[in-house]
DNA sequence: TGTATCTACAACCATTTGGTTGTACGTTAC
DNA sequence: GTAACGTACAACCAAATGGTTGTAGATACA
């Protein structure tokens, strides 16, 4: 699934912020799970409502959760692409893992042909995973 | 790919704010590709080398690079292993989110069930996928 | 209408964060 | 041996963070 990741440097420190307290990461998965409103959601912990309001807004500024009015309340939906988006970002990283072993591999594969036999510019296509 | 998640909440905290500073994720993202030492990297930023020391501290904080005695310098590696674990733990958000899809179809499919014909016990298992 | 509820927001406070400079210490190189 | 280099760490500072209380505006309800 590609996520079409065109963030700021901003944009995704308040992401990975909004996701770095426990409390807000608890928000998330209850809002993912049932729709709440903010005084609901503040009941599930130890803190003031304004408290959890604050979270709740780190958390939709964040845009890992949106707020959709209700009456006098204000509903919290979980937004389930955000954290697509943070995955696809990590996958990112990733990848710049695995093509570093492969040039490390590529680079080994190199001076294996060159030990055993002399220059062969062909070296191995597939190189092969290693650790 | 299973990643073991045995991670305390303020261990999840550490992870995904060493995460939400470009700084850092820069650090993360050339310490993935190339191994290097904390003053070639401090090369890199418009800041002291002192402050790049306390990033690559958080980094390390997080299990997001390890860092390695050779000679007078310590060399900074990149561990992709802490990505894949940070990418398990945004999984299992999705897991929430779609389970929640999954019993309001289930709750859908079970009305429509009623509207239809009358109490059928026995409701839809396999639920569609909507949306 | 009046009252209770839900939210927004300001002001305040303690702690953490992200940066700085300075000093000290081990390692490398001349 | 001495000078230069790379690192560690302490002390300091401004700004951001995570919490509080208090006040005020909408909305629901008796």
């Amino acid at each position: 699934m590609v996520v079409d990741t065109s963030l700021s440097e901003a944009d995704v420190d308040r992401l990975f912020h909004a996701l770095a307290d426990s409390t807000r990461r608890d928000i998330v998965r209850r809002s993912l799970s049932v729709e709440a409103s903010i005084s609901e959601l503040a009941l599930a912990y130890d803190m003031s409502f304004a408290a959890v309001q604050k979270h709740v807004a780190v958390l939709e500024e964040a845009g890992l959760v949106t707020k959709h009015p209700r009456g006098r309340e204000r509903i919290v939906r979980g937004n389930a692409a955000a954290i697509g988006t943070a995955k696809a970002l990590l996958d990112k990283y990733e990848e710049i893992w695995r093509s570093r072993i492969d040039r490390l591999d590529a680079l080994l594969a190199q001076h294996t042909t060159e030990d055993t036999s002399c220059q062969s510019p062909q070296s191995r296509r597939t190189s092969p995973r290693s650790r």
